[in-house]
RNA sequence: GGGCAAGUGGCGGAAUGGUAUACGCUGUAGUCUCAAAAACUACUAGUCGCAAGGCUGUGUGGGUUCGACUCCCUCCUUGCCCACCA
């Protein structure tokens, strides 16, 4: 490695990032000794980078993918820089649909295209160049991986937690097997497109459900992106609200109710009609050759068409309204889903849209029972960017976060928002906080429930700017009455309710359960399913289960695991509602762990989501094979401290691996709640507009790339297209682009300076600020104008007569994270030392905030907000107004400007701008 | 229907309320060369002007401000996610 070896040599990316890659693993420079004890206090600390695994299903991997862990591995590379010991490992998640789906299509078994996947992708992966720690690989479709899939399966199903029942399913009729509610995308199979069908089968779930309270609390506590957080609180979908009995008035079906679901019970006067969905039992006994034909039908149709029109057809029944005892009707229509709630409805058509297509196509009657009062305009809810900020702080107290629903910032009369509320309002962070005005009258509070209660609220917010003595004075009762009931539908009265009118709408649903307690209950309803488990597919991990006529069902004991999936040949699925492997008696006749006598082994295999619902936890243990995963290891290195993966992933897999970390915990296998400290996701790379997808035939495949411009330039380039997180557009120039800039660097650093850098830095400001620049932008994931920073940087470095070697190593130990292999050659070039030492080990520069002083400043002069010219000043003197002033006017362009115009006013912000208001 | 983003040159994109278009790509001209490539230099929002400089410009229309891509309101457009969730 001789200093002159590689002086006037040409950049060879091909070359130098083999060695380098080569040396790297040899070193392990990547592979933290897991067991070593850490001081916490100190810098060196775990830090666990983790991105999503692929599945290793396609011809192999796109720059899509190559994007989304080069970002990850950028975040790694640098908190290893900052002194972190990182552990970065990298799998495959090859069991599941997906790549069955893939072998079938080549041909070929199953089990044969993982090998050959796995080749593929593993090369590619390594050729990257990221720092992944190859000595802890996680194969799904492993029997050392699955059988620990399994153990967990036994251990969630003697916790109570997987259990079996009879239910009515999604069946894909392409895919031939089952498919939780998750896969399911508007009635559509999310792989294949085909419509999909309810069966009604026998499968495994797992009770997520059990979990929804704290998947949705959970939410507070982490740091994630919030549209990631929306998404899956709208998945799990709380909502409050109460049951209602309506008593069937018919003498055959005496004493027989229907309970129905609202959570506008305020609006239960205006219920006009009743609903139930096409599934609902109650139906089986009506007799009305009607309602059997439109029920036979309706259940016949698929969502998609279904998701047309409204029809229903009239039961036959009435029912009694519990408050009032009026008779109304039950329809039974399509726009009512068995799959929520009870499958009923009260249909209140004057306050529901749905209910109202309905009425109005059926000529029923529309009752309206809430004066809403929206023509007080005066009351506004706003948005800004500023409240965008107060949320995260308020997120960050552990409240919810969301506009107009669990929280939000309402802010009342005056014609906007003035940075004074806000900062007043940032400043007390709680709900309930308010601000008035100096003439006393209330404009701004914040409230966090979905029905608003204003004087509530308001009440507390008086006594609390009280305590705290924020500036407010009287509050107008009389003005916040009105403000209080404004909000269309929900902030109103009640009208046409007996003697509830003029109740508010925010107490009505309090008093009518108090007041019917044996017709209306409190109650709360989830969006979320319990998760179905099981797959009648071949490859996945076979669910360790074995029925026995007499024993019911029983777990495989552990020392049986793994329950190996054989090797058959005719493995494609069979579409019957039965696995593969129900066709293969030498797998399935096994004995009954409890009385030994003849049982039957399951034959489904579980979901595919099961497997990366927990890898995370695996990957520091791969070398154990006694255990899932060792406490000592689990301790030190998790929960995982960064997270990067798709968006697409929001509510399946990290929904999923939420729970299980939850159930482990709860079995006391594991010591945490949330299994990520902090999830990023990443976007999506476009390719001429669109979406990279085979069907449209514009993948970019990264190998060619590789080839020509080596890893380093293509890294870095993907990174330069846009923010991390919004994804960009690739083109291929782009790439020629970026390669000229390494090529660059290395022409500057290897041929000139290095042999004779100077001792003294051209120009430490510069340096400063680029280092503090790019360590802040790599901290937000802002990557590409890290990389314009060091261009910048560069740009200027490259008209200098010298580069001192200080400069030079700073600039290649910030370039490092994105381009690796020609920063280590750079580094060891300057060094030369004898021992190696990595760059990729060694300490991030730190900025030096003396130098960010400057001396001289460049003043802009304005007149009218127009930019007019620029005066450059001393920094003692930029303290002084007066003589900037005096400066300003003497510049040429500014006496142009200024001439028969007499100066009104002077705005000066010290340092930065002096602008002249002038007539 | 609901939610979440986002609209800035020919293109990807920069801009704590303070010089709009950083950085890069593309394009044009030039240097070098027999020539080409590479490399390097200059220019590259529109418009008027020989120039100095001016005017117009961040989807639309308003507002707040000494000053707005940025904050507020109206409308338009696009992308993503969810969807007869009562």
């Amino acid at each position: 490695m001789s200093k002159l070896k590689s002086i006037n040599q040409k950049y060879n990316p091909s070359e130098i990032e083999a060695k380098w890659q080569k040396i790297w693993e040899k070193e392990k420079i990547y592979s933290p000794n897991l067991d070593m004890s850490f001081d916490f206090a100190q810098e060196l600390r775990p830090f666990y980078n983790l991105m999503m695994f692929p599945y290793p299903s396609a011809e192999g991997m796109h720059v899509g993918n190559m994007y989304a862990f080069t970002g990850a591995d950028v975040y790694g590379r640098f908190q290893r820089m900052q002194g972190k010991s990182v552990f970065e490992p990298i799998g495959l998640d090859g069991f599941g649909i997906h790549s069955e789906n893939y072998a079938i299509k080549q041909g070929m078994h199953p089990a044969e295209q993982a090998k050959i996947s796995e080749k593929n992708f593993y090369r590619q992966l390594k050729s990257i160049g990221n720092s992944f720690d190859w000595s802890r690989t996680v194969e799904t479709y492993k029997p050392e991986y699955y059988k620990w899939t399994q153990w967990l399966f036994v251990q969630l199903f003697k916790a109570g937690l997987a259990y079996r029942k009879k239910a009515p399913v999604n069946f894909c009729p392409s895919c031939k097997t089952v498919l939780a509610d998750e896969q399911v995308e508007r009635g559509l199979c999310e792989r294949c497109n085909s419509i999909i069908e309810k069966r009604d089968l026998e499968q495994w779930f797992f009770k997520i459900t059990k979990y929804a309270d704290r998947l949705l609390n959970g939410l507070n506590q982490i740091d994630w992106d919030e549209k990631i957080k929306i998404a899956q609180k709208q998945w799990i979908g709380k909502s409050e609200g109460a049951l209602v009995k309506f008593e069937i008035d018919d003498s055959r079906l005496k004493n027989k109710e229907i309970e129905v679901f609202t959570t506008r019970l305020d609006t239960l006067f205006g219920a006009t009609f009743l609903v139930l969905s096409p599934g609902h039992p109650l139906i089986t006994n009506i007799t009305k050759a009607e309602v059997k034909k439109y029920v036979e039908e309706a259940k016949k149709k698929t969502v998609i068409e279904k998701a047309g029109e409204k029809t229903g057809v009239f039961s036959g029944l009435y029912v009694i309204n519990p408050v009032n005892n009026e008779k109304i009707p039950v329809w039974i229509a399509n726009y009512v889903l068995m799959g929520y709630g009870t499958g009923a409805i009260m249909a209140v058509p004057a306050h529901d849209q749905r209910d109202h297509d309905f009425a109005i196509k059926y000529k029923l009657p529309i009752i309206k029972v809430i004066q809403s009062y929206n023509e007080f305009q005066s009351l506004i809810m706003r948005k800004s960017v500023k409240v965008k900020e107060f949320k995260k702080d308020i997120a960050a107290k552990g409240m919810y976060v969301k506009d107009y629903y669990d929280w939000g910032l309402i802010v009342i009369g005056g014609d906007y928002i003035k940075n004074d509320y806000l900062k007043i309002i940032q400043n007390h962070l709680l709900p309930g906080s308010w601000y008035a005005d100096a003439d006393g009258s209330l404009r701004a509070v914040i409230f966090k429930n979905k029905i608003f209660t204003l004087p509530d609220e308001a009440d507390e917010a008086f006594k609390y700017g009280k305590e705290i003595g924020i500036s407010g004075g009287q509050l107008d009762w009389q003005t916040k009455e009105n403000y209080a009931y404004c909000y269309e539908g929900i902030y109103g009265k009640l009208i046409n309710s007996g003697r509830f009118d003029n109740l508010q709408v925010s107490q009505a649903s309090d008093r009518l359960i108090e007041l019917f307690p044996e017709k209306i209950r409190k109650e709360i309803n989830y969006h979320l399913r319990d998760w179905l488990i099981s797959r009648q597919r071949y490859w996945g991990p076979p669910i360790p289960m074995i029925y026995c006529e007499s024993c019911d069902w029983q777990s495989v004991p552990e020392k049986d695991l793994p329950v190996e999936l054989p090797f058959i040949k005719d493995y494609k699925p069979l579409g019957t509602g039965k696995s593969p492997l129900a066709n293969h008696p030498e797998f399935y006749k096994t004995k009954c762990p409890k009385c030994q006598k003849e049982a039957k082994r399951e034959t489904d295999v579980s979901d595919t989501f099961l497997d990366s619902a927990w890898y995370f936890l695996r990957y520091p243990s791969t070398d154990i094979d006694n255990t899932a995963f060792d406490m000592e290891r689990l301790k030190k290195w998790l929960p995982v401290n960064m997270y990067i993966g798709g968006a697409e992933h929001s509510v399946l897999h990290l929904l999923y691996s939420r729970f299980m970390t939850m159930a482990l915990k709860d079995l006391g296998l594991i010591n945490f709640e949330e299994p990520f400290t902090q999830f990023r996701a990443h976007g999506l790379i476009i390719k001429d507009g669109a979406k990279m997808s085979k069907s449209k035939g514009n993948i970019v495949v990264s190998d060619l790339y590789i080839k020509k411009f080596g890893a380093d330039t293509l890294r870095t380039y993907l990174m330069f297209m846009g923010p991390f997180s919004q994804g960009g557009d690739f083109r291929d120039t782009g790439t020629g682009g970026m390669f000229k800039f390494l090529k660059r660097i290395w022409a500057l650093f290897s041929a000139g300076p290095v042999g004779s850098p100077s001792s003294v830095a051209t120009s430490p400001q510069i340096m400063h600020k680029t280092i503090k620049k790019v360590t802040g932008d790599i901290e937000k994931l802002n990557y590409n104008t890290a990389i314009a920073a060091l261009m910048e940087w560069y740009n200027f470095l490259s008209q200098q007569k010298s580069v001192s070697k200080e400069e030079i190593e700073v600039f290649v130990k910030l370039l490092a994270p994105f381009a690796p292999h020609i920063s280590e050659e750079l580094y060891q070039l300057l060094n030369g030392k004898k021992e190696f030492s990595s760059i990729h080990n060694s300490s991030w520069p730190k900025f030096d905030p003396k130098f960010l002083v400057k001396n001289e400043l460049i003043i802009v002069v304005q007149i009218n907000g127009k930019l007019r010219g620029n005066i450059v000043v001393d920094s003692a003197i930029s303290k002084n107004k007066t003589k900037v002033e005096e400066l300003a006017i003497k510049e040429s362009n500014v006496q142009n400007h200024l001439k028969s115009k007499s100066i009104k006013k002077v705005i000066y912000i010290q340092g930065k701008i002096i602008n002249f208001v002038a007539v």
